[in-house]
RNA sequence: GUGGGUAUAGCUCAGCUGGUAGAGCGCCGCCUUGUGGUGGCGGAUGUCGCGGGUUCGAGUCCCGUUACUCACCCCA
């Protein structure tokens, strides 16, 4: 077999980098969990029409097709899901009569998206997703706990500042209503671009093709530019003169999540009220939410999120939801890409037990069984080479102890990073706490963790 | 899907107007016959992405192709 080569989009991971991911997948499944969300897995694949019929419809969705199947271009109606929110939505109507209402679940899985790959946007990617669902009518302190929830997880994980921007689609809506626009969502799709396009192009556009005058795009404008993390924006916007019901519905849900996330605030997270934050999904119908990593934000949003009063609906029964996920792939490749985080070890092994020669390899398996017995992963050198080899096969992996047995056979320990060598007993000796497990190494942050 | 850039050792890269391939790091051995890291000495490694063309001669020029990468689109 030649020498493949990589597969653009389709990150693979080395195992150091692959423990990182780990911990970061356990760390925010312990927080779910903390705060009573239950863990679900969807299949893989979703029906066409199912991915289709929600959110936008340019999204680039991998179909499946039987190789045997009679003609080429007969696929099976199957396409890989782009997202976790939409297979949620089906998975509740599906199984709404075994689940309890309100459903609170967490979802950590891979999503694709035949995209062009570019660093941080990947064909295939981890996401984390948290999402309540009610029947009927969600009460709207959800939107602030899934947002204080997402909050407490993030914090816990090793990286960069993240910052946390909400919005509400009411309260935009309601505004471009008041100063009577014809197509509020039209204007929320141009506004959005402002992050991408300058100023001129976005007021060009909003006359052009939202139809708005000079004043209509001014008031846009200023309404965008309003960001605050306390309620300060509130003043704010009321000082532009707009008045609508829906804006002020949705001026206090905003208000109402930026000070329910006043205690999860911290150096390290920030979260802001922000009102050019638009989405471009269509199913958002009230506070929406995206993540940023500070000093990584060409990255674009590594999170996002919102209400969603109609997504899950039979036709019966509604299904309103809220959530917010996370790009675990988009956050983690590139930085341990650029080495900022990785692994004091590349193994699990925090001792390497030696080897003297062939014959006494039973020897050294029962010292790494009488270690494993109380839980110190280990492992038995592969071969009997000198014993500065085999110092230097745990020195590559970072393996921090050799196990020696001596000629009377005594058990001697060498914490290699010191040198220091001392009497030890297998069935008892255990390491510091800190060097049982490989420690997830941070340079972005300047700081160890310990997960 | 549209447009640009790139492809040389395990990694990062150099290689001029064409003359049959180099550095640093890493790796291996020895100094060091059973305890590594520093130091010294020595050593190995490439179908120069692939296919074709021009040429006496192509890593270098031309065409094609594939992959990677960046921007657009879209978004985690």
């Amino acid at each position: 077999m030649p020498k493949p080569t990589p597969l653009s989009g389709f990150p693979e991971l080395l195992p150091e980098q692959r423990f990182v991911e780990q911990q970061v997948i356990d760390t925010l499944r312990r927080t779910f969990e903390l705060h009573g969300f239950a863990g679900i897995e969807t299949r893989a694949v979703e029906p066409m029409d199912q991915l289709l019929a929600k959110g936008e419809t340019s999204k680039e969705v991998y179909v499946l097709r039987r190789l045997q199947a009679e003609s080429e271009s007969a696929d099976s109606g199957m396409g890989l899901h782009f997202d976790l929110t939409v297979p949620f939505a089906r998975y509740v109507l599906e199984h709404a009569g075994k689940l309890e209402f309100p459903f609170r679940r967490y979802q950590i899985q891979k999503a694709w998206r035949g995209e062009r790959p570019q660093e941080g946007r990947y064909r295939e990617f981890t996401q984390a997703d948290i999402d309540v669902v009610m029947k009927d009518e969600l009460p709207f302190h959800f939107d602030v706990e899934v947002a204080r929830v997402m909050a407490e997880a993030l914090s816990g994980l090793p990286l960069p500042p993240l910052r946390l921007r909400v919005n509400n689609r009411k309260l935009i809506e309601g505004f471009y209503r008041g100063i009577g626009a014809a197509d509020p969502a039209g204007v929320i799709t141009i506004i959005d671009k402002l992050d991408k396009l300058p100023v001129d192009q976005v007021r060009s556009q909003l006359a052009a093709d939202a139809g708005l005058d000079p004043g209509q795009v001014d008031q846009c404008l200023r309404l965008a530019d309003i960001s605050s993390t306390d309620t300060s924006f509130v003043d704010r916007v009321r000082a532009l003169g707009v008045h609508h019901e829906l804006l002020d519905t949705g001026l206090d849900e905003l208000a109402a999540v930026i000070d329910g996330c006043a205690s999860v605030r911290n150096d390290r997270f920030e979260v802001e009220a922000s009102l050019s934050l638009a989405r471009g999904l269509d199913y958002y119908t009230g506070t929406v939410f995206e993540i940023y990593m500070v000093g990584y934000e060409f990255l674009k949003s590594v999170g996002g999120g919102g209400r969603y009063d109609a997504l899950a609906s039979d036709g019966k029964n509604t299904y309103p939801g809220v959530g917010i996920s996370f790009g675990i792939s988009r956050t983690l490749v590139p930085l341990m890409s650029r080495g900022l985080l990785t692994t004091d070890r590349k193994v699990p092994s925090v001792v390497l037990v030696a080897l003297i020669d062939e014959e006494s390899r039973a020897a050294s398996d029962e010292i790494a069984t009488a270690l494993r017995a109380h839980g110190v992963p280990c492992e038995v050198a592969a071969s009997a080479q000198k014993f500065g080899k085999q110092i230097r096969y745990a020195e590559r992996r970072g393996i921090p102890y050799v196990w020696f047995t001596n000629a009377d056979g005594g058990h001697e320990v060498k914490d290699i990073r010191s040198g220091d060598q001392v009497a030890a007993d297998p069935s008892t000796w255990t390491p510091p706490t800190d060097d049982l497990r490989p420690t997830v190494v941070a340079t972005a942050t300047t700081e160890e963790q310990h997960l």
